[in-house]
DNA sequence: TCGAGAGTTCAACGGTTATCGAACCATCGT
DNA sequence: ACGATGGTTCGATAACCGTTGAACTCTCGA
């Protein structure tokens, strides 16, 4: 079992506007707060806890990958998509260093 | 000296989508992070960071003091803005335990 | 091989938002 | 009272973004 699989990442400043935007919409939000719930999580469940289309549920996904707030890998014509809690602590981190005041 | 003047805020919903929204804009965050520098910051010393104008400051203040992260009040003709920091520690608390998995 | 289901991509639309100049209000010094 | 300075408010504009249906690809099972 994989405990740490965390590259102990380092935000970049654009990493750091791409989180933050993809935090900023609610559904997006929402989203990715059904992915922290379960363990191993497929587009389609997401479909079904939210009146949207696939094509939204796509894009979202997407964002948070881009942003490195989800890992999503192929299993068949699944994909599964998992939290990276890691980023989350990092971004929240530097969230707060930078507005510590020096 | 008044050392936590916080009134021990709990985040609801609402709230947390405003804090989310003001935080996606660079260049408010970039606001956000002088006026954590400073003690006591003017509007005035903003402009002077920025190649923004005057409505765009004042518009960009207004959201984060409606978002709780910034508190301002009148000293004579300034503004005197203030970061919160105990909103920030909030917010960040919360998405973290969102993010959790229960 | 064929059809059904899971996801992606694309063009288009509608709503939000960041930005500005200009006009305005408020306060301070002279 | 007046001018200068600090901020606010108000259209207007341009860019961005969330959403969708439709057309497409890929994989699985019958």
């Amino acid at each position: 079992m994989k405990t740490t699989p965390a590259p102990r990442s380092k935000l970049t400043g654009k990493q750091f506007d791409l989180i933050a935007k993809a935090l900023a919409d609610p559904r997006r939000m929402a989203l990715l707060e059904v992915i922290a719930g379960e363990e191993e999580c497929a587009c389609q469940t997401l479909r079904k806890e939210f009146p949207v289309s696939k094509a939204t549920i796509s894009f979202h996904i997407k964002e948070l990958v881009r942003a490195g707030l989800v890992e999503a890998r192929r299993d068949g014509q699944f994909l599964q998509c998992e939290v990276r809690r890691d980023v989350l602590q990092a971004y929240s981190a530097e969230l707060l260093r930078r507005t510590s005041g020096k």
